[in-house]
DNA sequence: ATGCTTACATACGCCACCGTATATGATGCC
DNA sequence: GGCATCATATACGGTGGCGTATGTAAGCAT
């Protein structure tokens, strides 16, 4: 048997359950405790109070972005763009409550500066590569990199809610602004 | 002089600035009363209590994109389309916050199924009235129709932390998008 | 078996907030 | 000037959350 009733990753994953489901302001210890059925004594030896839980989070939400990047960087060139695509419309490989990460992410930066330098820095490395991916298929304008950005950010959005087929939409968005 | 020091419209826009600047759940009668130098009295006069003020605040919001819209229809199809980004790109005609809403009201919709109503309202009003635009000048295509307003949600986020052009990247949509 | 450490649980003080109940100053009316 | 009503202020009880301090049960070491 398990010798941690309540490790560390039990109390993040749960972290980002209430962030999904009930916003940033939803991530509170006691509430924590009671979703899980354990106590906060669990919780303050896991971690040192609740600004650090939060830190926990983010970082660990900027790594996982980072490794989706460096696993679609390592595909051939030729195919970066399309598994780029699947990745952003398919059910994502998120282990905390799927695609409604992006929006409660960036529903919290909105408010809490350490989340939005996290975000920010999401950003950076997302557009850095797409840009790097329109550049290889001759488009170098940045206008429409911040566009295709902006498209996977706002579809996230309503493709939350529902009623939004993000892999079509994209689909037809690259077919537009590509140069073939 | 005027007769009443803290009229409803006083406590709205405070409500909307609390709202932008520090995210849904900073919409509290005790820190609007402190940021207006009035007490919760006031607030207790002018509204039954914090859903109601909720309330009333979602519905002036609703209220002034429907009037955005209407503004739009009513000048010459022609020019529609560019009016249309112009008043997205543009400083908006806000009266609370400026562009800032955009977000705060989904992130919002995220967590109060009162404001998703209303956020789900509102998107099914301009992605119909896009339809209609997109429609006139032969683009037909559902996807795009979403893609176009995905775009311009999600570049409203990028935004409204700086960086971003809107106008020039949704110029570059249309110019991609549209069947000259 | 005794003691130390781990991983939790329980109990407490404190503060922020909501909503209500009550008080107070100003304004218009007669 | 007396009086009602308006608009706001003040005072209060209750709730829920944070962080800390303390309790406790199980494992392992010697």
């Amino acid at each position: 048997m398990n010798k941690t009733k309540f490790p560390s990753e039990t109390w993040l994953a749960a972290g980002f359950r209430a962030l999904t489901s009930d916003g940033p302001t939803a991530i509170r210890v006691e509430a924590l405790a009671r979703n899980l059925g354990a106590t906060k004594g669990s919780f303050y030896w896991n971690f040192d109070d609740l600004p650090s839980f939060k830190r926990e989070m983010l970082a660990l939400w900027r790594n996982r972005v980072a490794e989706e990047i460096e696993s679609v960087s390592a595909v051939d060139a030729s195919l970066r763009l399309e598994r780029l695509i699947a990745q952003a419309s398919g059910s994502a490989p998120d282990r905390f409550g799927g695609r409604r990460v992006e929006p409660a992410m960036r529903s919290w930066a909105l408010t809490d500066p350490a989340a939005l330098a996290v975000v920010n820095d999401v950003d950076h490395i997302r557009l850095a590569f797409l840009a790097e991916l329109l550049g290889d298929i001759g488009q170098h304008d940045p206008a429409v990199v911040h566009l295709v950005y902006g498209a996977y950010i706002g579809l996230t959005d309503l493709a939350a809610k529902g009623a939004v087929d993000i892999g079509a939409a994209l689909d037809a968005l690259l077919k537009s602004v590509s140069i073939p």
